[in-house]
DNA sequence: CGCACAATTGAACATTGTTCAATATAAAAA
DNA sequence: TTTTTATATTGAACAATGTTCAATTGTGCG
């Protein structure tokens, strides 16, 4: 068959990613199919291939997409969280991956294959989550400290992502752990704290 | 064909276990293979249901003896580590996902079945680490804390896990971060510095 | 209108996980 | 020792995947 008119290239690129995206939603990385989203979107397979190269960057884009989804649940969550933002930026990290699990452990559980790097948008996608943690942390830690802030606030990042990885690969419920949420921003304020910072007072 | 006696029962278990867990740690979770054991085991793909009764629980005893050696490897770090057992401990838990990342990922990224608990021996051995940790962090924060010292010990784990995880799955590459354990012990030392823990000198 | 280009199809191929009928061997019973 | 029973073992059948690409045909261009 020749070429379809139902859909702009841009279009058709846009209902396979979206189409894609809504199914990871479902089902997970494990059981995700190319198959089900050509069929899904009422093309074939190899449509995917021409419009993507692989199915690896099919997963890539989902993943940025969902990278954008979750920089916006925190931007929600600062919004409305109060006057702590510390803790607002830990609950809305935590807040994305458990309502919406499938998609945040695809991030962690596709890799992009080595020598196909990310597209410089996607890049810039998956920057704007540390972006404004670097943002919220710089604004509770001294004015002149010594600190190279970006490195601190990807460690703390790193250390909430942990816990929160525990909680959604079921970790944390074979440990008992009642209030893992509690339990990643006490991490962070004992960092904070030891740094100068003036955050919330400590429980 | 009938039974063979190539092997007792608890031999061919053994064999089929040990053969996984060698693939395992060469291509890694998203690309084993439950024929490719049975082959290099010298059987055929039905025997692993008959000896293991699914592929996910041979999966799962492949990772509880990751977790078996990861426990050694901790405890072989604390041996030779020095004075300054908290770093032992961090450099320790880093060392054996850097050495055998594979293996160390398959740890997270396999999910038993629900329904299908593990046994007490997976439990127990997966437990193994933990206790580790718990024991070194008691006995580095004052005999009289308040601190529920079992959930803080699991809260530095999984911040310690976020920084490896990070490492292990190229987000800190891509975060130009070039010292994530040198991070990670920083975090742990500052919030153990904030329950009074009398750690090494902070730098 | 005719031609060129390439999007689209979906089967071919190689592989997987899982099941289970057929087979043959070890173990148990006579 | 022989016969019978139990079951471990096999590997094809089945349904599915990812990837490729020859054949088809629809769109775009001159």
């Amino acid at each position: 068959m020749g070429r379809r008119s139902d859909h702009t290239p841009g279009e058709l690129r846009e209902l396979l990613l979206a189409t894609g995206h809504q199914l990871m939603g479902e089902v997970g990385y494990p059981r995700f199919s190319g198959r089900e989203v050509a069929k899904r979107a009422g093309y074939s397979v190899g449509t995917i291939y021409n419009v993507f190269g692989s199915l690896d960057a099919l997963l890539a884009a989902i993943n940025t997409r969902t990278f954008t989804q979750w920089a916006a649940w925190l931007r929600q969550e600062l919004e409305t969280g109060g006057e702590d933002r510390i803790a607002s930026l830990v609950r809305g990290y935590f807040g994305f991956a458990l309502a919406r699990p499938l998609l945040w452990s695809a991030i962690y559980e596709h890799k992009v294959p080595e020598g196909e790097g990310l597209s410089d948008a996607d890049l810039e996608g998956r920057a704007a989550l540390t972006g404004i943690v670097e943002q919220e942390v710089a604004a509770v830690l001294p004015p002149d400290t010594a600190l190279d802030v970006a490195r601190f606030a990807r460690s703390l990042i790193a250390s909430v992502h942990g816990h929160c990885s525990y909680v959604v690969s079921g970790s944390f419920a074979l440990l008992d752990e009642t209030d893992p949420v509690g339990s990643a921003l006490e991490r962070v304020r004992e960092s904070l704290a030891h740094h100068g910072a003036k955050s919330a007072p400590m429980l």
